[in-house]
DNA sequence: TCAGCTATATGATTTCTATCATGTTGCAGT
DNA sequence: ACTGCAACATGATAGAAATCATATAGCTGA
């Protein structure tokens, strides 16, 4: 980590890589925190068991996310990091991102790019998902993103929020 | 602006004051971002028209959250912002806004905090939504808030994206 | 080439929730 | 004390989507 530091990733270089086998845990709840972490590959869903036992999957995260950014600023964890595949996360002590955060503006203002621009994106997602009706949710998606390619609709039903049969009921409407 | 610049929103401190009536707008999509704004007083709604004509409401800011972070890295805005209360917006041009971001650290770390908790709040919003049932919705939402005050139970239905009778009905099941 | 998986597609039935309707309760302001 | 409003509450009905079922197309690896 020489030079150049101009996204807060590359505070990542060099980091140690720790190889989590899918179905481990990477840390759960209530576990202190201590260290900051960069998926390098493979899945990591974050989960937060319910009362009655179902757990909520928070997010899924993919190579180069980071893991529970908000956690950086909390005592202990609220959600578990459960490896969907086998992965490997880099990890870096919580203090020495903290402190590169600090000495270099450039990776704190891209940190704060991509912390708004997800903010953005959910904020979108959200309101996609109070719409009633499968035609409403799709509307907003297509304006939102696009006709997606060929193969990615299925994708779009889950992003929506909707059963496959129900988006494809939707698609087929609209072709008629 | 002397010396206290622990906050991001400490910026703002002695910055000039628009006032925008009810139904007016700070800013329109397309229209070139230029400046920073904090909501000082009043609702402002981000909203985005879609192509049907029927705008899909992006976010509330209330008093003291500032306005479409993400703009900051944009050109343009891609949503309006419409007062939907008479409103008092603090505005500081966007490269003075960035450039104490830059000068303090602190300030820089602590807007990290507040988008990195947003993101996570809104996580776990989006998981609520992709709910079915109003029952599974409910339960998330107190497993991860708590028994509401009295009162405030419609709020928890708008929440959860669900209709006032249904969360009554809801909450009717389980008392017998 | 064949097997197997995934996306696409559509019909029938069931389940849920929105909506409409209506009523009660409790609080704030006059 | 009265008025008005918002929250709380519940019944009836209609509509929408999940679910279950089943089928075809297209790609991929053995």
């Amino acid at each position: 980590m020489i030079s150049i530091m101009l996204q807060w990733f590359d505070i990542f270089d060099g980091a140690p890589i720790r190889k989590v086998a899918k179905g481990a845990a990477v840390f759960r709840q209530e576990d202190r925190v201590q260290s900051m972490f960069l998926v390098r590959s493979g899945t990591v869903a974050l989960e937060r068991p319910m009362t009655d036992g179902i757990p909520l999957t928070l997010h899924i995260a993919n190579a180069d996310m980071a893991l529970a950014e908000a956690s950086l600023f909390a005592d202990t964890y609220h959600c578990d990091a459960v490896a969907r595949t086998d992965a490997e996360i880099a990890s870096l002590p919580r203090a020495t991102f903290l402190a590169k955060i600090r000495d270099y503006p450039d990776a704190a203002l891209s940190l704060i790019e991509t912390l708004a621009k997800e903010v953005q994106t959910q904020r979108a997602q959200i309101e996609i998902l109070r719409l009633r009706r499968v035609a409403d949710r799709l509307d907003a998606w297509l304006d939102l993103h696009g006709e997606p390619a060929k193969g990615e609709w299925i994708n779009v039903a889950d992003q929506i929020g909707v059963s496959a049969p129900a988006l494809y009921r939707e698609l087929a409407k609209r072709r008629n």
